[in-house]
DNA sequence: ATTTGATTACGAAAAATATCGTAAATTAGT
DNA sequence: ACTAATTTACGATATTTTTCGTAATCAAAT
């Protein structure tokens, strides 16, 4: 079974990013982490791991009292999902252009770009 | 002087798509445009680019009856923008983790892989 | 047991986006 | 000049997202 896909908003995708980093964590514990960049009180961080749970982008082990989450929706397809939807509309469907602004605008490491390389050649000789 | 960047939504994402495409547009234009993918009112798409006319986000010369509309920001200033922040929030900051998710889910041609080797070596010799 | 502190539940408000109906203005055709 | 068709202006509503206050619940400490 394929569970249709849901896209988080934008804050739903910093809880998600929290989440993905530590694999589990309180709410409080999620909160703390957004609280260093962002100024936002606790029951705000709350509601929307609730909603989260409603949805589905969250799992929760409510066995005790202080809930512990989990993101429901692995990094990976999330990646997937929002880069091909940037591809489509930013990039007119060409993986290839998004390739270019990335790699020029952003400064890559020699070993970065050894390894893009070896993905490449992979592309290439197939 | 440098502007403030402003965030487009993502409805007028679409239609910046449609104005960077065609550079000079209608509002009739862009919608019959975005009504090919999209089931919207007329006055829908007329609201919006007048919204995005008082952010600045697009230009547009009302000499004549009908407006004729055109991008205020480019589409790579724009690209840049998402793409940083698409990098940061979702790809821990990595470009590369970024590119090889797209080169990974999404095939390029032949054509493009040599594009894409080309640009990689002037970053490497460099 | 009672208090204290932390957590969740819940509802409601605020803010941001998107939608559309209607009227006024303008143009083109007759 | 009159009518019809198209466009803009404007306001209002709907929808989505974010925010937070308050009360209820639970656990720990005394």
């Amino acid at each position: 079974m394929t569970t249709r896909y849901i896209k988080p908003t934008e804050s739903e995708l910093e809880i998600l990013t929290v989440l993905w980093d530590r694999d589990l964590a309180s709410v409080r514990e999620v909160h703390e982490e957004l609280a260093k960049s962002k100024d936002v009180g606790y029951t705000t961080t709350l509601k929307l791991m609730q909603i989260m749970h409603e949805k589905g982008l969250v799992k929760r082990d409510d066995s005790f009292k202080t809930h512990i989450y989990q993101a429901a929706v692995s990094k990976e397809r999330t990646q997937k999902h929002l880069l091909g939807k940037m591809i489509n509309t930013l990039f007119g469907g060409s993986p290839t252009e998004l390739v270019i602004q990335a790699l020029g605008h952003h400064k890559a490491t020699p070993a970065e770009l050894e390894e893009i390389q070896v993905l490449l050649n992979n592309l290439k000789h197939q």
